[in-house]
DNA sequence: TTTATAATCTAATATGCGTTAGATTAAAGT
DNA sequence: ACTTTAATCTAACGCATATTAGATTATAAA
């Protein structure tokens, strides 16, 4: 059937995983297909191969990067072998080091989010393969927006349940949440891998800070 | 000796005030000068007049919001009339009214950083007043980190002597404060008014969270 | 009233970027 | 061997954008 020789191609997840890097470097609209290309040694009309355009590439990557955090919280939020803080604690720290280790989930947390909202105004003509690629578009960024509340509410259920068991003291859970996914996600921003600390060690620190504000006795 | 005429005439700070809110609707790169213009009705042109490009129109942007942060908070540090839970509480409360109410702090504390970091590949010929322009802009730039230091600065210097005096617990002071900014920046991201909440029982409620954290007693 | 200058506009330039078209290369299947 | 098809390239197109040049308007100072 096909191709998929020695030095020659490069598949769709390594390209992913580049866009992912220049992403988390750039940030959205400063990413260009070019310095995508350049990551993986390909000119840019080639990413036109294995992705529609532009956005259904970055898509992909938001995407990959949601789906692996979520794939790795899921199993803790109903960990019965744990109590609420322990569960909070957990979900804390896995969420920071795929921060940190994940090039994909940093971006897919991060400042991609805005530009991704508003889809910009449509070009000029209404060609019709690019009205169906704008319908798809839309889709699956309305899909990702679903999946992203999925992995907000892993975070409300836990906080939730931990208050009605008494565990935790009372609080707002949609803004306690979003308390705590801002030093999250934050910890993209400033990170840097050799600093002083090690994502871990950082992990631990913030999962702390929210435990020790919650388990109040 | 000039003009400052009736309906003509658009102030610098009205640009800025007008490019702040753009960039806080659109991120850094997505903003046009065209789109800043038509906020004040103007032409893209026109700018500059007042500003020499547009990195330094966005400079403005940035610097504008910091300073009215930390002029701020800067009196609440050393309050003495307050305790360090007191003056954190509040120091924690300005800062995420001014990010809910003032579009340029929420500018500058979000998403604008990345763009500026790296001044992106100069262009083609070594026109000589471009040359200047970027070193003007580089100045500016640098400026601008050292402000944000500052900023971050006046929060550790808080936690720091709220340690000392025994009311807080013992924390990594750097990791804790970027804790809390990642949380205070991330209401710009989330925050809408006419929402179920105001801005001022949002600070409210993430100034408990961290205050609470700390003061275990 | 004249003059200087601030503030704005219209028009043009140049460049970078996303994207498309068509040719080329290399492997897999027959 | 031959054919098919995946993966890539080179070249080109079109568009939006930042920026510049030059003309125009309006006001303050003389």
């Amino acid at each position: 059937m096909a191709r998929k020789p020695a030095d020659q191609s490069v598949s769709a997840k390594d390209i992913i995983l580049a866009a992912a890097n220049v992403l988390h470097r750039n940030g959205y609209e400063a990413t260009t297909m070019k310095d995508i290309a350049a990551e993986v040694n390909l000119t840019a009309a080639s990413l036109y191969h294995h992705f529609r355009n532009k956005d259904m590439l970055l898509l992909a990557v938001l995407e990959g990067g949601l789906d692996l955090v979520i794939e790795l919280l899921e199993p803790l939020v109903s960990d019965e072998s744990l109590t609420y803080a322990e569960r909070l604690r957990e979900m804390v720290k896995v969420h920071i080091q795929m921060v940190t280790k994940n090039t994909a989930v940093g971006a897919a947390m991060i400042f991609e989010i805005r530009p991704l909202m508003s889809l910009k105004t449509p070009p000029i003509s209404g060609n019709a393969s690019s009205k169906a690629d704008k319908d798809l578009f839309i889709a699956k960024r309305d899909n990702f927006f679903t999946r992203r509340d999925q992995f907000e509410k892993l975070y409300r259920q836990v906080v939730e349940e931990g208050i009605t068991a008494g565990e935790f003291r009372q609080v707002d859970v949609p803004v306690f949440v979003k308390t705590m996914l801002g030093s999250n996600n934050w910890v993209a921003v400033w990170y840097r891998d050799g600093g002083r600390l090690t994502g871990e060690a950082v992990a631990g620190m913030i999962a702390d800070t929210f435990v020790q504000s919650l388990v109040t006795p």
